[in-house]
Parts: structure tokens; sequence; C-alpha cells
DNA sequence: ACAAATTCGGGTAATTTGGGGC
DNA sequence: TTTGTCCAAATTACCCGAATTT
């Protein structure tokens, strides 16, 4: 992905990731993260042209779990 | 004047949206934005200098009703 | 009236989507 | 079962100069 230019925070508004922002973090393929949302496992927000975007926290929590080597039992 | 900064409500008036505002909401260009409004996928208003504004409440609603949240109960 | 930031337009790259198959 | 790749079509991002907004 080419680093597209991060939006300056506004608001206290919740943070987006696009696909490719997150695929980067998970060192995946962005259709893998795609796989990811369609299966229910992460939380998206379309665009009106059907585009995904990511919330930053919920992604920031499952990067932090695989980190931890966690075994979820929560 | 920074994108952040915005007038408090006075009266009952419908508060609107510059395409800056409604591109960080939705992770996107401004100019995307500008395209949802041509294609008639989100409803504009002109000012007299020909720039578009939108009306919060069709933003949120349509923000509302493309989020796909994991645990959520409706 | 001046200055800084934003938003016009158009054009051209880059990304994302969805399906299918390995 | 999960992931990576190939494909075409659709959507979005970045570029510019000029106009508008505050």
């Amino acid at each position: 992905m080419t680093a597209t230019t991060q939006q300056p925070r506004q608001n206290g508004q919740e943070q987006l990731l696009t696909p490719g922002e997150v695929a980067a973090l998970f060192r995946v393929d962005p259709k893998t993260v795609t796989r990811w949302a369609t299966a229910g496992r992460i939380g998206s927000i379309r665009t009106p042209g059907g585009h995904r975007r990511f919330r930053e926290s919920e992604v920031r929590a499952l990067l932090a779990e695989l980190t931890n080597d966690v075994n979820r039992a929560i």
C-alpha cells in the first residue's frame, strides 16, 4: 500500500483504518482482512461505495492478543 | 480555520457539516464525499459560492446504517 | 482588505471488491 | 480450515490551478 496520508484527528472521533493499513499491521494480505470481516471476526464500517474501514481500537486489541499469545477463555 | 473548529448550534436549525468533516467520519478523501453527493448517494446543500454542506443527521444515519459490529445486540 | 485553509473543477494513479480456484 | 494469488470492474486517492470560505 502506498502510505496514504493520515488524516488529522478530529473531535474524539473513532479513528478508522483502511484494509491495507490493517493488513500491514498483521502482515497479511488485505483480502485476508476482508475475510475476517465477512466472517464476523472483526467489526467494519462500509463507505457508501462499499469499501471497508476498521476501528483502530478494535484492531489494536486483536494485535495485543497475538502479541501476548493469549488463549482466549475470556 | 482548521477543519475541527465548528460553531455551536444556536437555534433548532439542522447542523451542517463540511466535506472535510464528513470525510473524516468515513476516513475517506473529501473529494470522495463530493462524488457521493454527485452520484446522489447523499443529500447536499450548496453555499452561494458553490461549496457543499451536508446534514449531520443524514450523515450519522448513513454511518450507522453501514456499520457492522461484532458483538452488538440491537 | 489580507492571509490561511478548504473546496471547488478535471484528470490520472492506486486501492478495494467479489468471485473463482489452487 | 486458513491463507495467498489471478482477474475485471468499481471505488477511492493524489495531482494541479482557481475560486470560496472564514
